[in-house]
DNA sequence: TTATAAAATGTAACCGATTGCATAAGTTTT
DNA sequence: AAAACTTATGCAATCGGTTACATTTTATAA
């Protein structure tokens, strides 16, 4: 364990003060250029590294912004979580990534954490269990701001980044009624969650614009796992008449829903036609490939950390936005695809 | 922004010193009990909140523990991160997750970057361009320990958690052979990442023991993207003669491939039996399923971080093992089993 | 050449928790 | 009742960078 270099070392060597070494290191321009020159090469030649402590300590500010994620094992997370990473760098932040797995508990305990843990900032995606916003109370009263994106609470005050969820389950069920499908089962999760809640009002609406009866049983609320995808597309076997049309608002699931359906003899998408929602990867792997909704986590991602790095700036106040809504757009692919287009001649 | 309470504020209106409750909120067993208690219900009260910087500063320790990672787009990363983080957790380490995105240039500058932060120590999977550890240097000299996992450069005297990426190739080509195939293409990545060129050496061997001659022009060397999947697979389908296996060191490459092939009329298992690597979800939901290799990730992650811990802790020391070798197993499912198996009356 | 402004550097008080050492009070031993 | 421990708490230095304010040096104006 060799001794830490400080700036005292080097204001030693260099017959200079720690507090001109320190204005030094960081090429401030009240510091001669010759001086910082040399400052700068005697660290390097001493090997000094800065003290994120002793320079957080008295700065009060961490230079860190939390991240908070719903999980991480999805396309759509990691674009976005690139796109945060992107802008965070360019502005000289660091993060720290906190995930919660999806469970309420952990995220409290992910939030209280990074509250010890002093960050400048955070940007969080609610977990599928989150009941309400007391943990966040913290940042809340201290007035360290928090950006929403994706899953957030649209109710409260707080900032957040989503895409129009209305218009997406609006225009999915849509595009599944021009398909011809007049049975659509919605197979969504938790509706407190304002990405299904919101999903679930659009695909109301687009059904009762069709002159669709909107029909309570073809609704399944389930969790995100792997069997409430199959256990789902067993209850859809069963159903009499059977559905035609399947809106699913997660890709993984509709693949696996997708996959049981197909074991048990429906031909997709003419018997019933599927639409997925987030394009992952898996989308374009399955067969029919997958329709589903085209989420831009980057660009989520992107203006996400701008408006929180700019907010910390003093370039704009969060506060003063409360909503921002970031574009997205079905694509149809053959899981959804039933008619030949004919082209008016 | 209100004012922080401090060890000061409490030691003011308990009339105590600041030492006294420095060690209280620790729950030290030389401060008495009832004074414990009072310390504990004051902080509370006033909404004390422990300074990591200050306490960092001091200890020289951060309590911290970095995670490079080469990605976070996969299952199995996923899985290690998730075995890491409940051992960590459990010994009351936090985490910093760095990710190169398999760049270099950011992988040496992620290394650097949790040096500045003084992390206790590293865990790491090396990028996929990665050329050389001089990056790492840091660290060594200042015996901060680092344990990579998976990708990991088996030549250093590194300490390095890792499959047996030789057996595992065997036990693949091999089970192709078994299934009758006599022309097997190999479509890997860097041979300078020891996860491929053991596979790699594996495929040869057992080749070789099948008395198969190995033919250079069935391996393919290819980055991880889609295009190159895409483009691997229009590559084996002007093969003369047509290879008749194909071992895939990715399940995401052999998932794309073997959407390709299939696009292409050739006939999985049939025409040529697959096999991946990974057992990613996605190998259960393409068609047929893909035989594949189980990478026993929250295992890795947990062995992993329960070495680093220990080492930490001074019950254990890294620099006396090299090298720690966890199980994984073939799965083999519809993509390559074309024999029925004849059981003996 | 002196007065004045600008540029460069220094002084010293922070930021908040930790811990070796000292002290004080209480207990047990002789 | 004095000596020898135990137990509980306090003192004060320390970790290393930052920054308001003061001081010195240098450049420019009068």
């Amino acid at each position: 364990m060799t001794k830490e270099i400080t700036i005292y070392d080097i204001a030693r060597e260099l017959k200079l003060s720690p507090a001109t070494i320190s204005r030094g290191l960081k090429s401030s321009k009240v510091i001669n250029k010759g001086t910082v020159k040399r400052i700068l090469e005697k660290a390097e030649e001493l090997g000094y590294r800065h003290n994120n402590f002793a320079s957080s300590l008295r700065k009060q500010k961490s230079h860190t912004i939390g991240v908070l994620l719903h999980e991480l094992n999805s396309n759509f997370i990691t674009s976005v979580l690139s796109g945060i990473e992107k802008i965070t760098a360019e502005a000289g932040y660091d993060i720290i990534i906190a995930h919660s797995g999806e469970s309420y508990e952990k995220e409290v305990s992910n939030v209280t954490n990074l509250f010890h843990k002093r960050v400048d900032g955070l940007i969080a995606s609610l977990s599928f269990t989150t009941e309400n916003l007391d943990h966040f109370k913290l940042f809340f009263e201290k007035n360290i701001p928090v950006i929403f994106f994706d899953r957030a609470d649209e109710n409260s005050d707080s900032t957040h980044v989503i895409i129009d969820n209305y218009k997406c389950g609006y225009t999915v069920t849509q595009h599944l009624v021009e398909q011809g499908c007049k049975r659509i089962v919605l197979l969504t999760s938790n509706l407190k969650r304002n990405v299904y809640a919101q999903r679930h009002r659009g695909y109301v609406d687009a059904l009762f614009d069709a002159g669709i009866p909107y029909n309570k049983k073809l609704v399944m609320i389930k969790d995100l796992g792997e069997e409430s995808a199959v256990a789902a597309a067993h209850e859809i076997l069963k159903m009499k008449p059977r559905p035609d049309g399947l809106f699913v608002t997660n890709d993984f699931k509709a693949a696996v829903c997708m996959q049981e359906l197909k074991r048990n003899g429906v031909k997709i998408p003419e018997d019933i036609a599927i639409v997925g929602f987030n394009n992952d990867a898996i989308s374009k792997l399955i067969e029919p490939q997958l329709s589903t909704v085209n989420y831009p986590g980057k660009d989520m991602g992107e203006i996400t950390a701008r408006n929180l790095v700019n907010h910390l700036k003093g370039e704009g106040n969060i506060a003063t936005t409360r909503r921002i809504i970031v574009k997205s757009d079905l694509i149809i692919r053959g899981s959804s695809l039933r008619k030949k287009v004919h082209l008016p001649l």
